[in-house]
DNA sequence: AAATAATGGTTCAAATAATGAACCGACCAC
DNA sequence: GTGGTCGGTTCATTATTTGAACCATTATTT
């Protein structure tokens, strides 16, 4: 592994539930050397990719991440732009909604709204979603770039749960039918219990650049819920879009 | 310098006017071989740091900076807490109103908002602020720790436009009169012909994590309006450290 | 339409930077 | 005290980064 990235997987050990860690910690969970994890801190730390708490002297993600992120932010308001209508989005549907942006080869979850329910899916910004077994990634998938897609099917699939599509002609079935109908389902492929609906967020040339969802305790979902819940946030991603891409939705038709 | 110091440079050479740079460009920018550029942007965008246009093959910041930065937001909220408080003094003021965070050294612009003026102060996200010469840095450092403070007088300090303060002991006194006043005046200190007051945000140990600040055309702007604005900057970034720091103002008081 | 000069990307011996076991001092619990 | 942490440092060994020269494409220019 380069040593960037190894610099890089240190900032990725930090998450919203630990978002602070010691040198040793750190050391331990990358798998590299307390000198080399600390020479990489020190690095990061010189450009505010980390800082250091004066008093425990734990390490915490820096503000010079907030500055690009901003910056990209500036030249491409996903966030911005989808915010609001996710919030819109649990307000009507009263459950978990999600946005996500992909990046590498998942999806990225950049915000979350929860509902006020004690009983509902929880989920933190920053996790990372597969793409064979989630909405998200089947919405993602449906309006991905082909070799996206072929890189995602090929090699072998992990199953989280019983319920998971592992076969990739399962799930181009599930992508198909996600194209048609603008939104996909997913029925406890992620976890146990869990039944979410999703939509892809597409940019001006039909690929889909992220995903909007809803995610809901299957025990409470009836199949009227989804089908009301997949046009709304079929409704709510196509709105993201066309706010994204200047109102040119014409482009967003797939072009095969 | 390290190679992750190497790669994060590539990352700083993105900015809101250029976001999007080709592989030339960022060598002969960033003084890396082309070879050894090539290899930091892999690296970077096998983590998502960086992604590649598909059609022009130009290089743009990434998702994986943002899941990190709201990761981080999610821990420390400076943006969600002081952005409606930023926007409410912006519409107060009819000004450009910037909020800034301190790293490393300096002050990161991480939101501005801009009045209606076709006559106004410009400031891009992003932007980086020295800590002498500016409304901001006063203001920062007026309640700063020692070591930072110190940091930032000993040795020469650059003059940006003919009324920067440039020695140790006139900025010393700016700072004196910031703390007594609760906010800071620079009077074309970074740029000709334009006048800032900012304020402090300051953490639950009293010492500043960033600031607020309102910058103006000289030309139309008076004694009073400064004074005006002074307080409204300094309400505001005090409303915002309270509402940090869980509504504990007590501990906001220095502790000399 | 041929020539030129960009561009993004690749290769491999040479040079440089990263590595990690052992070490230090400080702190904490027993 | 003693043993176990912790954050941090050192330096000979080792592995990675480096960059001149290279190719293939894609604009420009002549």
């Amino acid at each position: 592994m380069s040593t960037v990235g190894k610099a890089i997987s240190l900032l990725e050990l930090f998450s919203v539930d630990e978002p602070e860690l010691g040198l040793s910690d750190l050391a331990r969970r990358s798998g590299f050397d307390k000198a080399t994890t600390r020479r990489l801190l020190v690095a990061l730390a010189g450009h505010g990719f980390v800082e250091q708490d004066t008093g425990t002297r734990h390490y915490r993600l820096g503000a010079g991440l907030s500055r690009l992120a901003r910056i990209r932010e500036a030249r491409f308001p996903f966030l911005q732009t989808a915010v609001p209508l996710v919030r819109d989005l649990a307000a009507l549907t009263v459950e978990t909604v999600h946005l996500s942006e992909f990046g590498v080869d998942r999806l990225v979850t950049v915000h979350v709204e929860h509902p006020a329910w004690a009983n509902r899916v929880n989920i933190d910004i920053g996790q990372l979603l597969p793409l064979h077994s989630t909405a998200s990634g089947i919405a993602y998938l449906a309006f991905a770039r082909d070799e996206t897609v072929k890189a995602c099917l090929t090699g072998s699939l992990d199953a989280f749960t019983a319920h998971t599509l592992i076969e990739a002609a399962a799930i181009s079935r599930s992508m198909g039918e996600a194209r048609e109908r603008g939104y996909s389902i997913c029925d406890q492929g992620y976890e146990e219990g869990v039944i979410s609906v999703a939509a892809a967020i597409r940019g001006a040339d039909g690929f889909a650049l992220g995903t909007i969802a809803v995610a809901a305790p299957k025990a409470r979902t009836t199949a009227a819920a989804i089908a009301e819940r997949g046009l709304a946030v079929r409704t709510a991603a196509r709105e993201v879009s066309m706010r994204l891409n200047g109102e040119n939705l014409q482009i967003l038709r797939r072009q095969a």
